[in-house]
DNA sequence: CAGTGGTCTAGACCACAAG
DNA sequence: TTGTGGTCTAGACCACTGG
């Protein structure tokens, strides 16, 4: 009576790796193909194609159809950055979330963004600004323009309640975005909201969003000096 | 005859984020169980677990055994961060790339790093700054500190043609790290070195490596002003 | 206890790309 | 042309967890 055991994808993965951190198989060396491995291992080609999926998905392997399995040359590290809504992040924190608005209005966009989000010349946006709280002390400047021709409802909802960050994320649905993280000197304006010194080291993230071809809104979050994006590999 | 055809996962995927963009099912609202699903679209249950596995790494939806699978309330964007290494990442922007060794020497890292790393009192370190030039242009500096102890090599590796960035790579597999990223007022030194004036406005990237529980390197990237990081959605 | 997702298996066909 | 990864299927057992 053998036992029946099955082998676990993430056994698969874990020695895979061994074979590669412990350059078994060196940067640049093609590993055996799937089949060979489900032999060595005793299970399904599935099993394997999953460890190796999931080592390609971290850019430590490289693949190809015909061309089989590599161990990558130059590992490129890939970091996932989690960006929640400003409510939870801060309540994460264990401090008490409130958001103002500084000023909101119908307006259009500077040219700047109109072009950055390739818009039409007379696309009807709203420009909001609001200030998010972490223990009634400021956290981060939401500065904000949503597209009303793609989300008009954005026109007559109340975000004194729910700010337009939260409100969008519910009622605006987005398939796709870009990110840009870049450090500035805090302006007039930006450092007398979050009380620092004008000229101070501020993060900047600033974030497009999109429904396949239509902009849904554009954001550039100023953050409270010394604020710091934490993540892991 | 009927015509054979399999539903592909991605097929799958596509028409569940339909329902989800649409509000026909929504936030929060249980969707049907992978088993019902699989029915409804005429194919495996492995396929709908596949796609809806793929919409939960998203953060889509969650899911729990038993309890099945609910359209999330505030979708946590998710944004992966490439970290390629310097000499590749300016090449990428079809610039030249060459690094300069500022300052090398074997000593022990302040209590501060210490502290960082949970190292040893006496642990020794090679420190070593290195400037990564883009067509001959400051870049970004490279403060780094590395574990002799975990990886002795590099005591006698000649960074002159391959930087520690690189060679850490090809030759210091790592487990897992951290990443901050922040903005900094550029001091005296590194204002010096970046050929901007003291108190700009920086990118700073601080990152940590570890092989399981050994420390393998600590690096601070201070990027020249202006610098951004940019991914997607 | 029982329903739901998590995963494994064996087998199959297909798409891609190297030679 | 042909080897390799990509994926689908049908069926099965298991692990977790809500009731």
């Amino acid at each position: 009576m053998s036992a029946i055991q099955t082998t676990s994808w993430r056994d698969v993965r874990a020695e895979l790796l061994r074979r590669i951190n412990e350059r078994v198989w060196s940067p640049g060396d093609a590993i055996p193909n799937e089949a060979d491995l489900a032999v060595e291992f005793d299970c399904a080609r599935t099993t394997v194609n999953r460890a190796l999926r999931d080592l390609a998905d971290k850019g430590l392997v490289t693949r190809k159809r015909r061309a089989g399995t590599r161990v990558a040359l130059n590992p490129v590290a890939r970091a996932t950055l989690r960006i929640p809504i400003m409510r939870e992040e801060i309540e994460a924190k264990g401090l008490t979330y409130r958001h103002t608005i500084l000023d909101q209005a119908v307006a259009r966009p500077p040219s700047v963004i109109r072009q950055r989000l390739d818009l039409p010349f007379d696309a009807k946006h709203l420009h909001i600004i609001t200030m998010h709280l972490a223990d009634g002390r400021p956290y981060v400047l939401d500065d904000r323009w949503i597209n009303l021709t793609t989300v008009p409802a954005a026109n007559s909802a109340d975000f004194t309640n729910v700010s337009p960050n939260e409100w969008l994320i519910q009622n605006a649905p987005y398939t796709h975005g870009d990110i840009a993280i870049s450090a500035e000197d805090a302006s007039a304006s930006e450092a007398d909201h979050l009380g620092a010194p004008v000229g101070t080291a501020i993060l900047v993230l600033e974030r497009s969003t999109w429904h396949d071809h239509r902009s849904i809104t554009m954001t550039r979050l100023t953050f409270s000096p010394g604020h710091r994006i934490l993540t892991s590999i």
